[in-house]
RNA sequence: GCGCCCGUAGCUCAGUAGGAUAGAGCAACAGACUUCUAAUCUGUGGGUCAGAGGUUCGAAUCCUCUCGGGCGCGCCA
């Protein structure tokens, strides 16, 4: 809907290029106003253009409104200090719907009319333990985000990092083996950075099976430890696939060690005379492009840092030719961003194709208490335990009712409720009570899916609110895609069942003595079907027929 | 100490690429089921947008400072 307004603004600007004297338009906008006084859209382009060519926004707008004929507008008002008010022609909407109706479903899915090729990497946990809660909401923004993407027409690859290559991988063989050794009887200790968590003691009942002697070799300790990656990294995949979350590429840190990337990397930012030796290691002249302190990239004792191996993931990404890349992130890694955006730009890339979003932390509660959790000690929820117990639909909505940068109080008891407190009901609610009055209407013989398209006899405000909502559907994707924002979906959704719950209360759509005016309902109704069931589909949350 | 994020109604939060009188839900109170699912709806009350300056036609939004909270500040990953 905004798209068509703003072409029908910019059509008719052409010609004023030269009357108005302006080379470019500015970033103007076309929004919603909030009171009926001032239309059904808006926009502040004159008042932009004013400041810019240093002439009265009223008499811009003048000039503006003067040059827009369209069916669409009833009326095109000046107001304030500049605003132009568009009132729309509402029989020519309910005109524009009835021939959009056929071809509804791919007025639903737009296309972008530049497609890129997007990387997005997002989870990425380590293959040490269990999924927790936290990375349920990065796997959430992630496949969510990626969807819409995709949906939108462009080329998404979805990608997953192992990180298999460091100390903490050894650490959960070492883990393993000293959890062997208890079942035997022996008295093991458990110093720092070993990990504590109870599947240890499961994934060494089943390295047990299989291996006799558990003496910390590096033979034993490697082989514990490819043991625990390859169980856990399964889980892990398992876990996401119940969530909806599927990655095109898995790729693993010591694959990139393995192909020489790392050293060529390393190589490479010698040659262009970014690293130095200090106390016998080598470091990354990271403060050059902005980082608060240069980084090690080879520890004193010749081994590379993590740092160093993400450099060469970074490099390997860039060099498979994306236009836009995507990492998605816990905010306990925010101090990393500049030094990996300081090590693309060192290598001659355009950090500007990177684009990194943080999201903040998860706290579970229960019934309003929070539930403490501590990975060192072992003592977490994980992920699979909450997705057992409330379910994919409900974490999946949860998730995208907060923007990713704000904190989020995760209530296992909320998410189970089934009342308004808990949004996803709400919004299924909405599907169910939609499916029903459509499977009453054709009990009532009420030829739903061949009735015409007839849409003449709507005229309460519900109904226009969600006319409105329904046809701002596309403009909502590219914003979403444009922002890196996929909650505003969520909100979109909340907002229509409002207005739907509403309107049902209110009015009854099947009306046995007006035909008309049940057509044209059921009509809306189908539209306002088909919506929600994008929506949800693109949230990957259930649209139940019936609750 | 430095860096990032946050501070909006009693509570949980939207709104932040500057826009017109700041919005929802919950909680509180008062109402609506012989009618398409009451898992819903209607109404009432509730605000110094943490505070102070600044930028301008206009600031919750941008800048500076102060206060409060979270996270990070390894030759860990």
């Amino acid at each position: 809907m905004r798209r068509q307004i703003k072409e029908i603004i910019e059509s008719n600007l052409i010609n004023l290029k030269d009357k108005l004297n302006f080379e470019t338009l500015p970033d103007y906008e076309i929004e919603i106003p909030g009171k009926k006084d001032y239309g059904d859209f808006s926009t502040n382009i004159a008042m932009l253009l004013g400041s810019k060519l240093r002439k009265n926004p009223r008499e811009i707008a003048k000039i503006i409104v003067e040059n827009i004929s369209s069916p669409f507008f009833e009326k095109i008002e000046i107001a304030g200090p500049g605003f132009i008010n568009f009132f729309l022609n509402f029989s020519h909407i309910l005109e524009y719907l009835k021939n959009l109706s056929g071809s509804f479903r791919n007025f639903l899915e737009p296309k972008t009319e530049k497609p890129k090729k997007i990387l997005i990497e997002y989870v990425s946990a380590n293959p040490t333990g269990p999924l927790h809660i936290g990375h349920g909401r990065g796997a959430t923004i992630g496949s969510t985000l990626a969807l819409i993407l995709k949906e939108l027409g462009n080329e998404v690859i979805e990608e997953f990092y192992i990180n298999d290559a460091g100390s903490q991988i050894r650490n959960l063989g070492i883990s393993i083996l000293r959890r062997c050794r208890e079942l035997q009887g022996e008295k093991v200790e458990f110093e720092e950075g070993l990990y504590l968590g109870e599947y240890v003691i499961d994934l060494a009942k089943e390295f047990s099976k299989e291996n006799g002697f558990f003496g910390e070799t590096e033979e034993n300790i490697e082989k514990a430890s490819d043991f625990g990656k390859n169980i856990v990294l399964g889980w892990i995949k398992n876990d996401l696939r119940d969530f909806e979350v599927v990655f095109d590429n898995y790729i693993s840190e010591r694959s990139i060690y393995n192909s020489g990337e790392v050293d060529r990397t390393i190589e490479k930012l010698k040659d262009k005379g970014y690293l130095y030796e200090k106390d016998s290691a080598i470091w990354f002249k990271s403060t050059e492009f902005g980082d608060d302190k240069d980084r090690v990239v080879i520890k004193e004792n010749g081994e590379k840092t993590y740092f160093a191996s993400d450099i060469a993931y970074h490099k390997n990404k860039f060099e498979r030719g994306f236009d836009y890349y995507v990492n998605i992130w816990g905010a306990d890694h925010h101090g990393y961003v500049k030094r990996v955006l300081s090590a693309i730009k060192a290598l001659g890339y355009d950090e500007k194709k990177l684009s990194i979003l943080m999201v903040q932390m998860v706290s579970l509660f229960r019934a309003g208490r929070q539930v403490t959790m501590s990975k060192r000690a072992g003592d977490f929820i994980t992920l699979r335990e909450v997705l057992d117990e409330v379910g994919k639909s409900g974490m999946r909505f949860m998730f995208l009712t907060r923007k990713n940068d704000s904190p989020l109080d995760f209530d296992i008891e909320l998410v189970k409720q089934k009342t308004t407190d808990n949004p996803v009901f709400y919004v299924q609610y909405m599907y169910a009570r939609i499916n029903s009055v459509l499977r009453v209407a054709k009990e009532k013989g009420i030829d739903v899916d061949k009735i015409e398209p007839y849409f003449n006899r709507l005229d309460l405000d519900e109904e226009k609110e969600l006319i409105y909502q329904i046809l701002s559907f596309p403009d909502l994707l590219f914003d979403i895609a444009e922002r890196s924002e996929p909650h505003l979906l969520s909100y979109y959704l909340i907002n229509l069942a409002q207005i739907f719950h509403s309107y049902y209360n209110a009015h009854r759509f099947i009306n046995e003595d007006d035909t008309e005016l049940t057509i044209s309902r059921i009509n809306l109704l189908k539209l306002l079907k088909i919506t929600v069931e994008r929506g949800l589909y693109l949230l990957k949350v259930d649209a139940p027929e019936q609750m």
